[in-house]
RNA sequence: GGGCGCGUAGCUCAGUGGGAGAGCGCUCGCUUCACACGCGAGAGGUCGCUGGUUCGAAACCAGCCGCGCCCACCA
């Protein structure tokens, strides 16, 4: 270490992650450590997809845990030696990166339509190529070792070669198909949005009773005369729609409407003759028990409808005005207008028959906040059920995993009711669906076939199409000769938060299945959600957003990983500062524990150091270098096994404890003597040599939780193998360095220290005074005596107390009567214990039924609380 | 309505059959030569409620109360 680096770790005293990080990051992308070969098999090689963060993003906690999450797996291969890729890569996110780019020029009073779709699209790639990186920078803070040399876009050349191959084989295949269908249409964006971009908002609307009269049966005049033919009255909430009602439905079993079924309705305002059909989907407990069916503006009329055979009749547009297939007099009005007229006439013709306030849920676009207005119109869909069994079959039969198993029902539930996918989407900036027309002739493929006039469809596939294909997509497919798919696909794990399951992770099953016909990923990982510290979402809009960037920017990017990993689990989890800056405070720790050991271990050379650290646990070095040892190795084995199987909070909390509890608060208190030495005892080198072995494994446990601190703290370690923490050997546990004598012995000596620490404190002795004291037994370590200011051998004086066989001699300034209150708190307790321990063991239930070695551990504890109790009197 | 899950210290959460734990907060004491983002000690919990299973239940089962998420959604 020059003497410029040795001041710096003399004077640094707070790990200070703002310019470190940065300065680490650059070395890491400068060794080329994120960027492996693409070489070995998928078998031996590790690799995930990142999911892949919209281009239009900024990182948030979510993407800050998952980032996270995921770094932790690939850096802990990478140092098992593993060649190892994390795949990077933004999505282009049709309608977010569309709706950025038209408010931007909205903005400067630019109208998309007045720009027209080439010039539009120009527009987004150059907000793509001005903005677009900043969320890859993003992860970047956050230390995830990418490679970002490889990074893919769903609208690259090579990604787009692959969407239109997998469009054209459904397609062959039959499974991908034009019709007319309900969707939910959103009159902002002007398209159609599949199910999973609503958001239900609660919305008080009027409940309109509406009068139907019934239509006379011919043959029955006496009846006609009578009651007028009847009417039926039905329940809406929008009267608009009405003008587009083919039938009235009620339920089979409905007493009250046995003799109007099969007879026809007279729509008002329109005239249409309206059956009136049985369907059991009629509840009969609700509004009048007859519903009006409506299968062009109500997605469950309109499953009725196609089940009945009902004509189905649009009035309402895309435009979102009242289409010519409403009378006249409606024709052009808005739909808010459309509804005041209806009910006007309505009330003229005096066929409301009651209306109250009816608050109910109500679906919304996720993207552009307006209410959806359900539509028949002409789509493009995928049909999943040949898609979907074989990915159902690779789950149960568990060649994928996926963790949680609450997620692997969600998953499997989905899947056993999947429903065709909308794939096609009316906007401008996306995969343009590879199908051509001329007059009645369609074609599918990427280019249009030979001769003039053909025409390119103008709707562009859903994002979700595109992600479906991630994982192989981004590694050359369709060239399955591609260095990096036959190197790195499939992939390991995917990493990922529970609301895609269904949107995402099923999907890039199936087409894996399909196209590929592997799994792409073994494992599935689906961890928290972080929610707000006061339990609501974090979102923007709500004002409950917390900027891991922010985070980053005060406590340091290990702070917030720790953080997050700590408070993370499978279950939704409230964000947690107090977590955030536990981890500062461990990086902290490290760091100064590191400058203790840097600065004051005595290296005579390299080899000197390595000769000491072979002979770490052999049986002539003292006894807490054994135990450090065998403490670490333990550690080794509980963080990586939390980490494999995907519980990180206890791989942190563990890896936390370790380092404070017992190599901080014990270990380098214990062995500062001698480190420093004094004037009676030299500097012992083998001290040394243990915390230098026992720094450069710690270091390299936590650095994939905590890269930055720990490849900083690696810098300064004057004997090193690896160029770079990251690329060095992550330790494996070694079962001879496990030394239960020594566990037993220190944990003893901490026990004693503890015990005698407590004392001291309630007898009120000050910190600084010495006590005498006297073993009853053999002394304790020679650790006991420092750490609890003790002194023994030396006294003759009267014992005041007895502390865990040590007998506390009177000594000047300290209480007897604090001593004695002290003796008899230790008495009841022993008494109380003795009490529970013979209550158990008199229980014949518990000798007789409960296991030999419970038992026997409750006899042992009764002795020695007896004999305790016989030795204080 | 169906599915899943949660309710443990003031707060955020671990703990899944054999003496209730962590971090933060709180109290007391420490300018102890790595760290006050520190050191030492401590207080604080009828483990939502009621039954049951068991020698033994925070844990397993049933019911109830409260909360959340995901599906399906009554016009």
């Amino acid at each position: 270490m020059d003497a410029e680096r040795r001041k710096a770790l003399e004077t640094t005293t707070r790990w200070e992650p703002g310019e470190v990080e940065q300065r680490v990051f650059e070395r890491w992308m400068e060794g080329g450590w994120f960027h492996p070969p693409a070489e070995g098999t998928p078998e031996a090689n590790y690799s995930i997809a990142i999911p892949p963060p919209n281009v239009t993003g900024a990182l948030h906690m979510g993407h800050a845990l998952n980032g996270t999450i995921q770094d932790v797996l690939i850096r802990l291969h990478r140092m098992q030696g593993r060649n190892t890729m994390w795949i990077l890569g933004t999505d282009h996110a049709g309608i977010a990166t569309q709706s950025v780019v038209e408010k931007e020029l909205a903005a400067q009073g630019v109208l998309r339509t007045e720009l027209g779709r080439d010039q539009f699209i120009a527009k987004v790639w150059e907000w793509r190529h001005l903005h677009g990186n900043t969320i890859v920078e993003q992860y970047k803070r956050l230390g995830a070792s990418c490679d970002y040399e490889r990074e893919r876009f769903t609208l690259d050349e090579g990604y787009v070669t692959a969407v239109y191959r997998v469009f054209a084989e459904l397609y062959s295949k039959g499974y991908i198909y034009r019709d007319n269908y309900m969707v939910n249409w959103d009159p902002g964006l002007q398209s159609a949005i599949s199910d999973l971009e609503l958001e239900d908002r609660e919305v008080t609307d009027t409940l309109y009773q509406i009068a139907y009269p019934l239509e006379a049966v011919r043959g029955h005049e006496a009846e006609e005369a009578a009651a007028d033919a009847g009417e039926l009255v039905v329940a809406t909430v929008r009267p608009e729609t009405m003008l587009a009602v083919t039938a009235i439905a009620v339920n089979p079993r409905d007493d009250r409407y046995r003799d109007v079924v099969g007879r026809h309705a007279i729509l008002p305002l329109v005239g249409r003759r309206l059956p009136v059909i049985a369907d059991e989907y009629v509840k009969t407990d609700f509004g009048t028990g007859a519903l009006k069916i409506t299968p062009g503006h109500d997605p469950n009329d309109f499953e009725i409808g196609r089940m009945h055979g009902l004509e189905e009749v649009s009035v309402i547009g895309e435009d979102g005005l009242i289409t010519e297939n409403a009378p006249e007099r409606f024709r052009g009005m808005t739909v808010t207008q459309a509804r005041e007229a209806v009910v006007a006439e309505l009330r003229e013709q005096g066929l409301i028959r009651g209306e109250e306030p009816y608050t109910h849920d109500v679906p919304f676009s996720h993207r552009s906040g307006e209410r959806i207005e359900p539509l028949i119109s002409l789509q493009w869909f995928c049909r999943m059920n040949e898609l979907a069994e074989p990915a159902v079959r690779v789950v149960t039969e568990g060649r994928v995993r996926i963790i949680p198993d609450g997620a692997r029902r969600q998953y499997l539930n989905w899947m056993e009711r999947i429903r065709p996918w909308c794939i096609s989407r009316q906007l401008w900036w996306g995969h343009r669906l590879p199908v051509w027309y001329r007059g009645d002739e369609t074609y599918v493929g990427e280019h249009p076939p030979e001769g003039e006039g053909w025409e390119q469809e103008s709707d562009v596939l859903d994002t979700w199409f595109s992600s479906a294909l991630w994982p192989f997509a981004t590694l050359g497919w369709p060239d399955t000769d591609a260095p990096e798919f036959t190197a790195f696909f499939p992939t390991d794990v995917m990493v990922t938060a529970r609301d895609i399951i269904n949107l995402w992770v099923a999907r890039m099953i199936m087409t894996s299945l399909e196209f590929t016909g592997k799994v792409p990923f073994s494992d599935v990982y689906v961890h928290s959600v972080i929610q707000a510290p006061d339990g609501r979402r974090m979102s923007k809009s709500l004002g409950t957003g917390i900027d891991p960037l922010d985070e980053i920017e005060v406590h340091g990017a290990d702070a917030l990983r720790f953080g997050l990993l700590a408070m993370s689990s499978t279950q939704d989890v409230r964000y947690s500062e107090a977590r955030v800056q536990q981890g500062r405070d461990l990086a902290n720790k490290m760091w100064n524990a590191s400058r203790l050991i840097l600065l004051n271990a005595q290296v005579a050379d390299a080899a000197a150091v390595r000769a000491a650290a072979a002979k770490v646990a052999a049986d002539d070095v003292p006894v807490e270098d054994r135990w450090i040892a065998s403490r670490l190795q333990r550690a080794i084995t509980s963080v990586t096994e939390s980490i494999e199987r995907y519980d990180f909070a206890h791989a942190a909390l563990d890896l936390y404890d370790f380092f404070w509890s017992e190599l901080c608060d014990w270990y380098l208190e214990i062995v500062k003597a001698r480190l420093y030495g004094d004037d009676d005892e030299p500097v012992d080198s083998a001290a040394s040599a243990t915390l230098l072995w026992t720094l450069e494994r710690v270091l390299a446990l936590a650095h994939p939780l905590m890269p930055f601190v720990t490849e900083e703290v690696y810098s300064y370690l004057p004997v090193s193998e690896s160029e770079a923490l990251a690329v060095h050997p992550f330790p494996e546990p070694d079962p001879d360095l496990i030394d239960e004598g020594a566990e037993a012995e220190i944990g003893a000596a901490i026990e004693l220290t503890r015990a005698l620490r407590r004392w001291r404190d309630l007898a009120g002795v000050p910190a600084a005074q010495v006590l005498s004291a006297r073993a009853n037994g053999s002394d304790p370590h020679e650790l006991v005596g420092r750490l609890a200011r003790v002194e023994f051998g030396s006294g003759h004086g009267e014992a005041i107390a007895t502390v865990e066989g040590v007998e506390l001699l009177e000594t000047e300034g300290v209480d007897p009567d604090a001593a004695r209150a002290r003796i008899e708190e230790r008495r009841a307790k022993l008494r109380s214990e003795v009490e529970r321990g013979e209550r158990k063991l008199g229980n014949e239930g518990f000798v007789a039924k409960a296991p030999a070695d419970v038992v026997d551990e409750e006899r042992r504890k009764l002795e020695a609380y007896r004999a305790e109790l016989d030795e204080l009197g």
